[in-house]
DNA sequence: TTGTGTTTTATTGCCTCC
DNA sequence: GGAGGCAATAAAACACAA
């Protein structure tokens, strides 16, 4: 194997191979060329990994540190990185040898560090949503509590006016002759069986059997009545009402976001 | 200075794809 | 079977409070 694409094979034979990888360090990947761009002549002093064969056996080296030693990146390396992993989140493997050289980095190492970059964003991207479906159900929880609040309202108010109905009503339920009386329609009368007062799902009932009829005078409080059970169908009771639109919204919104949160969830 | 928590670099093992 | 990706993990480097 040519000696120079030993040094540049990441491969996983090949660095199963390279099991004194920490020694790697002494490898020389010097020269001038690889040295020059980015201004990184500065940390290549530093860092054992980088280094001339003088500089690496000279006592300077060895009076500084064991080769052996964990080094960081400098933080032109890092930006340079960091540049090249916004543009593209994974690299070819021409691409990564290009920058190993540029940077004077072995190959490996910068395979490592967008194998490591990755796990980085993708930790923080699971934060991010994490954080906003909190929110999202946090919001979706005080609607949730608002909306009982008022079902409850409605609730006692609806008891509250069939109580009244009830005290108005109970002489003249049966074979009413006054022809001032009328029959309650409009879904409170659904002929001579036992009715529901409301339509379906509107939980209670009129108390008295038969048809309903009421006098004039139970008019406002019939009219209150339709007025209270519309506002419930189209709220808690109708599917198809603003509700559904409403948490449909939420969703899309949702899924807005998720989708403008970032590019590289669904990594191919 | 030192103990401790966090971040970064690197390894290992397993998996998928070609 | 080799190449390369990912998850889990180790360990060095770093930050920082006490």
């Amino acid at each position: 194997m040519d000696p120079m694409s030993f040094l540049f094979d990441s491969s996983a034979a090949c660095r199963r191979n390279m099991l004194f990888l920490g020694n790697t360090d002494h490898l020389i990947f010097g020269g001038e060329s690889l040295r020059s761009s980015l201004g990184i002549e500065e940390s290549l002093k530093r860092r054992p990994f980088f280094c001339q064969p003088d500089d690496m056996f000279g006592d300077e080296y060895y009076d500084d540190q064991s080769p052996e030693k964990k080094r960081r990146l400098s933080s032109e390396q890092v930006h340079m990185l960091e540049k090249t992993f916004e543009a593209e989140n994974k690299l070819e493997p021409d691409r990564k040898l290009e920058l190993a050289k540029k940077l004077g980095l072995q190959p490996r190492q910068v395979a490592i560090w967008f194998q490591n970059r990755r796990a980085r964003w993708k930790t923080k991207q699971l934060e991010r949503d994490y954080d906003l479906l909190k929110s999202l159900y946090d919001s979706l929880l005080v609607d949730y509590d608002s909306i009982l609040r008022d079902n409850e309202k409605l609730r006692l108010e609806v008891t509250s006016l069939n109580e009244k109905l009830r005290t108005r009503e109970t002489p003249q339920t049966e074979n009413c002759a006054d022809p001032a009386m009328e029959k309650v329609g409009d879904g409170f009368s659904s002929g001579s069986s036992g009715s529901t007062v409301a339509n379906e799902g509107i939980p209670w009932h009129m108390g008295s059997p038969g048809s309903y009829y009421l006098h004039d005078d139970g008019d406002q409080i019939r009219h209150q009545l339709v007025d209270i059970m519309d506002a419930a169908k189209s709220e808690d009771y109708d599917s198809s009402g603003d509700d559904r639109s409403y948490f449909c919204g939420v969703f899309c919104d949702q899924q807005q976001q998720l989708e403008a949160s970032g590019g590289w969830w669904d990594w191919p």
